[in-house]
This record gives C-alpha cells, sequence and structure tokens, in this order.
DNA sequence: GTGAAAGCGCTAACAT
DNA sequence: ATGTTAGCGCTTTCAC
C-alpha cells in the first residue's frame, strides 16, 4: 500500500507528477525519461491510488447504486449485467441494492428502501442512483437524491420529478404478442397486466388494447388484470380474469413470471395450454424454452436499458437528448409452444 | 449538504460533539440538552455524514464486493440476496461485479476479472472480496487482496492461500439425492458433476460415490461427466454420458442448471424422464416446479451462504472458528415429477 | 518541465 | 463535559 508520496520519492519527482501520470493526464508534459521513471516506479511498487483520497478530493465515488426490487428475478439479472457492463467501461461499479428482504419486514409501508442506500446517497457515497420502479419508488430515496443533487435514473416508469427515465418498446412489445395471437385466429384476448398505475404498464396495456382496436376486436376493462411480477400473483390473477370472462382464448402476459403463473394456475383448473387457451409473454428468459410448455415471448433489450441508464447518468451515449429515452432496439417476437390456432 | 461544522456551528459545539453524536458513540458524555441540540441540528439540517471523508480517515470503505460469474444464474442471485441482507445489517454495502460479460470478451484468457474489481481492491475501495469460486479464481485478484491485506472468502471452494473459505453441506446434498434414487429401485445411477478440480464438486461426486459404495453399487469414473453450469454443458454432458454407459436409469446431477440440459437433451434423444431415467438435482430454484418435468431437487442454504460469508469477513456471528466454515442448515430433498420408480 | 501548498470532511488523541 | 488540532492520501491551481 504505497502511498502517491512514496511513489514520488522513489521516482524523484513531485507528488503531482505522479498523480497526473498515474491518471492518464493527456494534457501532461513531461519529458519520456521522467514518464519512464515515474510509470516504472508505478508498476514496481503497485501502486493504486486509495479510492477514499480520491473520493473525498475529486466529490466522485466512483459508485453507482442499482436498486432493484429482486435480484433472483432473472429479468432485473439481465438489466443488471448490462449496468455493470457500461458502468465498468466508464470506470465505474456498481452497488447493488436488493429491497426484496428488507421489503419482506415492513410489507406493511408503503414503499421502503435500504437504510444503507439512504445514508449512500446522502452521504455522496455513490454518484448516481438507478431506480427500478414498480409502483412509487420510494420517497425517502427520490427526495434525498434530489436534495443532494445526486443524478438519478428510473426505469421503465414516469414518476415525474425532473428524473431522466429509460424506457423499453412497451407499447411494440405488446403489439406484437397481441398482433401475433391475432394471427393465430384469436379473437378474444385476455391481458394480464403489470401493477397499475405504472408508464410501461399503461404503454402495454395499450399496445394490447389498440391491436384490437385495429382489427375490431373486444377489448374493454373486464379483459384486463393486473398482478404484481411473481408467480403466485399471476396463477391467481390468471383465475380471476378467466372467471369473469370465461370465453377468453388467449392471454397476453405482460411479464413473463406471472406468466408462468398464469400457465400453472390454468393448467391446474383444467384448461389445456396452448389447446384451450394461448399464453404470449412479454421477455425472454434462458428457462422460458423448458417451462412446461415452451413459452411464446417477446423479447425485451433488458441488457441495453441496463447499458442506457448508465450512459444517462453519465451523460454520454447515444439518445443524450431529454429527459426520457427509450431503447429503440426492437423488441423480437419468438413463437414456442404455449401459443395455437384457436 | 451541510458539513460535520456546519452542523457543529448551528448546535454550538464542536466538530468533535456532533461527529460522536452522529456515529452514535455509547461511551459519550454530555448532558441531556446538549444531545439533544445536537440531535435537533443534524435532523433539521438533514447532515449525513460523507462518505469519503469518513473512509479517508477510518480506512474503511462501507463496502464488500461479491464477484460472481453470472448474476443472472438464480442460484448466484440467492447468495446475493443473502450476503446483501447481512451486509446490511452491519451498515455494509454489496458492490457486484459479475465477471460473465467480461469473460465473454477474454474468453481466451485462464481466468479474468473485471478491471474494475482490481483497482477496487487495490485502492482499498473495499472493505472485503467474496470470491464466487469456479475453477481457478482469478489469480490477480487473489494476489492483490492477499497484497493488501484485503480480507478475502471464497466460496465453495478451499483453494488454499490462508483466506476463509464458506462451503454448503456438498457431501450430504449429493448423499440425499442419491439416497433417494436407491430408494426407488435404481441401481445404476450416473454422477453429472460440476467443474474437475473444485473442493465441491469433490464433494459432491463423494456423496455420490459414498452411498452407491454403501448399498454395494457400481461408481466408477466412467458413470461420472463434469459439466459447467450451463444449460447446454449439462445437455452435452448427458448425452456423453449415455453414449458411455446405456444401461443408467437414473441421474443425480451437481447443479441444477445443466440438469436443466440433461433434461432436455435426453429428451430429445428420445428418453423419457422419469420413465426412462430419472434426474435428481442440486440446488432447487423458484422455476424448479415449472419446467417441462418438475424437477426433484435438493434445496441448499444459498441464502445462508451468502450470510456466512459476510459474518465471515466481519469477524462476527457464529462458527467464527476457523479458516472453513460449513453451513450447517440441513439440505432438504423436494420430490417432484423427475425421479420415479425403477 | 516540474514543484509547493492548500485543503476536501471527517475522527480521535489530547487538551482544558 | 466540551474544544483544539493534526492529519488520512489525494488533486490542482499557481509559482518557478
Amino acid at each position: 500500500m504505497p502511498r502517491l508520496a512514496d511513489v514520488a520519492k522513489a521516482s524523484k519527482v513531485s507528488p503531482a507528477i505522479v498523480s497526473r501520470v498515474a491518471n492518464g493526464d493527456r494534457s501532461l508534459k513531461i519529458t519520456a525519461e521522467t514518464r519512464r521513471r515515474v510509470e516504472q516506479a508505478i508498476r514496481e511498487m503497485g501502486y493504486r491510488p486509495n479510492r477514499a483520497a480520491q473520493s473525498l478530493r475529486s466529490a466522485q465515488s466512483g459508485f453507482i447504486a442499482l436498486a432493484v426490487h429482486d435480484i433472483t428475478n432473472p429479468v432485473y439479472g439481465e438489466i443488471a449485467r448490462g449496468a455493470g457492463a457500461a458502468a465498468a467501461r466508464i470506470g465505474k461499479a456498481l452497488v447493488m441494492s436488493d429491497s426484496s428482504e428488507h421489503e419482506a419486514e415492513t410489507a406493511h409501508l408503503p414503499e421502503t428502501v435500504p437504510d444503507t442506500l439512504v445514508d449512500l446517497v446522502g452521504g455522496h457515497g455513490v454518484d448516481g442512483l438507478i431506480l427500478q420502479a414498480n409502483g412509487g419508488a420510494s420517497d425517502q430515496v427520490l427526495a434525498l437524491a434530489a436534495r443532494e443533487k445526486t443524478p438519478m435514473v428510473v426505469l421503465q416508469a414516469d414518476i415525474g420529478i425532473g428524473d431522466q427515465v429509460v424506457l423499453l418498446p412497451d407499447e411494440q412489445a405488446a403489439r406484437l404478442a397481441t398482433g401475433h395471437l391475432i394471427g393465430l385466429g384469436h379473437t378474444r384476448i385476455g391481458c394480464l397486466a403489470t401493477n397499475p398505475g405504472l408508464t410501461f404498464t399503461g404503454a402495454r396495456i395499450a399496445g394490447w388494447r389498440r391491436t384490437l382496436e385495429a382489427h375490431g376486436l373486444r377489448h374493454d376493462d373486464t379483459r384486463v388484470v393486473h398482478a404484481p411480477a411473481t408467480i403466485a400473483a399471476g396463477a391467481d390473477a390468471a383465475a380471476t380474469l378467466l372467471a369473469r370472462s370465461g370465453d377468453i382464448t388467449a392471454l397476453v402476459c405482460c411479464n413473463i413470471v406471472p406468466a408462468i403463473g398464469a400457465m400453472m394456475g390454468l393448467t391446474e383448473r383444467g384448461y389445456r395450454v396452448p389447446d384451450d387457451i394461448s399464453i404470449a409473454a412479454i421477455h425472454d428468459i434462458p428457462m422460458a424454452p423448458f417451462l412446461k410448455v415452451a413459452m411464446t415471448t417477446v423479447a425485451m433489450p433488458l441488457f441495453e436499458m441496463g447499458v442506457a441508464a448508465v450512459e444517462a447518468l453519465a451523460g454520454c451515449g447515444p439518445g443524450d437528448g431529454g429527459p426520457v429515452r427509450i431503447i429503440d432496439t426492437e423488441p423480437r417476437l419468438i413463437v414456442r409452444a404455449s401459443t395455437g390456432r384457436a
């Protein structure tokens, strides 16, 4: 653990020079010989700048926080991979905050975020904050981030406090799924939507609705149910929907996790997939082909969304225009066994 | 972003007092009135200690790094959740490093770790390091961590450089799976093992072998194949094994991810699961019941392993004895459809 | 082309 | 019971 001063002494220059060499300062003009001496000393002594000192001096921690609700969910995992890759490219590391554990303990509260994250943001421990929205992201953190001027980007929901928002091509994905089902001859198509009140929920329902509308098919609210992103919730919601509108022959699921629940719940109630009911889900995951009935999915650019979120924070990357960026990678329909002819 | 000095000024005490109040120093003796004034100022001004300054002063970053190979894999996700929960309890945050992205780019190298992580460890940016072993964890980071005296715990493999190691009850899990198959009447049982040369691989093979041995059944090396933790690799390995020992009627898979591959690969080759071949896999994941054939699994204390790793770093928690701690939560057999009578 | 020096915000040892 | 002070290791003007 040699310090800057040690390297300076060893290479017989001032700390200032070493600092600028170590940080690759392009505007530094020194003789080739000096540079060689310094670089050699850095290498030989194994010098690495002390992060804490750098942070204190520069008011930049080198960390970006990513708060997700369940890191075990492969959908979020893929976003995290993208964010991690992009962060690494700009020399930042990702601090992961999984609220699922915490939420279990405080399920009665409207919304919570780990104290650690609050302290981190409040204490300038992170240079930016990426928040996975699930319906009313923590006021505590939002307020704090705003107050501390910590850049913040919200994924998937425009909760409007002047932050940046990154959205997926949600409406298009729902159109793709719905169009596929219509193409198979289905005319009575339900929608198993995500949590109400979120930007992406609205966009996906709109995609479903408008596609049906364009074909002159029914799309009233009785054919829409909402479920959070869990298997159990999906099973319940699908049962509710089928009890209400028993004539439905196909289902657009706005998230693959509850779609799996829907598939199982319906199977248990005697429906056959896809013979009695077809299911198309948004988000492709590695397990999708290996489910009880291989799931027809719409693959979304999740990795790219992680990348975009980090780029938005860093103020770099393409589409650096406004407060909202939509990933423009086309969603991709992957037809498997869960959808069949009407 | 008020500083310590601001709060001190506002509450008319010295910075030292504010510091000790803010950090909950139990050995601090001040009048109730002073304490009230200080606490009120802290609250009203929304003061939070600057992380960088604290780190510099205390030589403690408040971060723990967790390096896994694929955060998208639910097995690792569960470990991360445990580590995150335990870290939060001791006021630390988790820095996630997913090497999967990086490895893709540098697949030709023996082993790599993101530069960010190296810089972090080298620059004392993390107080500890948790490394998921997968067969020869990065020399670079190991050496650095040792050199910088950064505490390090390795998950699942005793790669012996004086670090702490956390192990699961691996042999017992394999015994459980093997015993279950024997109980169903199987006598020719193969083993689809994890990467060779790792502590946990050896322990699981030993569990398989000894259980067969105790029942006087065959357990020679021709009945063992190795595969990394991917679906594709599992499919290949299972095919290889069946080509070699076609009389096998059951398979113990040391990891559920390649087990899924094995199930699919064998199905494609005309084997029926479980009619022609039974499959029991180590590690239970939420999707296990919803696979093409619901998978019989042995649930391992993954969350607990994450917790134990953090506790080992922090030098707290039970079993703080030696350099190796084995999670003593019993593995649990969950019988589903992938195993049947011989 | 190179060096000197001031501080980033905090904590802990040592006064008072 | 409370205050003073000396750095932690680095970056960055500014001076030479």
